[in-house]
DNA sequence: TCCATGTTTCTATTATTCTAGAAACGTTTA
DNA sequence: TAAACGTTTCTAGAATAATAGAAACATGGA
């Protein structure tokens, strides 16, 4: 995954309410909720939704599909593991190579 | 983990020079690396570089401690660890508990 | 076709975040 | 103590994000 997805899949659930509305739909598995019963779930009103809704779809995190008159939102299982990934492997790799030629930068008189 | 603490980690991460600094700063491991070389590194001004440290730090991904007349940051890896599960546990996590009472919240007729 | 339902889009407002540059602060060395 | 260095804080401005409510859009059923 590149960083700039990285940052705005990261981004999107950087938020209270969209962090809990992903959340809800991860527990709700492959079925998923329709706009309006997370809406509900939420206490939030159907804009407010969308507009959160709206987010997680922009950045591959859940996907949406009509069923009749309702919109289907479900999360994207293997995106989310892929931004799982990235954190671990960029971010948790404490053995990982140095940071090598510190002087080169910043030339400081010995 | 609670949702506001996984909340703000993820928005200070959800930045792409933070990003960038924090991978930098898993490179470079429990050594760390001073605040000006980090800002030299990243091609930004000591004081961006410093706003954006401190927010790593406010968050907890990162600490800080002086040396001479450097600043000295640091990852916090069991903060870092600790996100990552807070996500492998609320966001892949497909088989969990289904979520309950479809009906109880929005009433349709049947 | 008309109406009800579910959802999204639009508009306006407020709040937050980011950046740049100047100034201030703390530490070391002369 | 004065000067230099490394870093942070402050100030102001620009950009972005979030919320509410009204309006518009899409679908299904009478």
């Amino acid at each position: 995954m590149e960083i700039r997805e990285a940052v705005q899949r990261l981004g999107a659930l950087a938020h209270e309410t969209r962090l809990s509305v992903f959340r809800l739909l991860v527990r709700r598995g492959p079925l998923g909720l329709p706009a309006g019963e997370i809406a509900a779930r939420m206490g939030i009103s159907p804009p407010n939704a969308s507009f959160h809704l709206a987010e997680l779809a922009r950045v591959g995190l859940v996907t949406a599909k009509r069923d009749g008159r309702s919109v289907i939102y479900s999360v994207d299982f293997a995106a989310s593991l892929g931004l799982v990934d990235y954190l671990k492997e960029n971010c948790c790799a404490e053995e990982a190579e140095p940071v090598v030629p510190l002087n080169s930068i910043t030339r400081r008189k010995k």
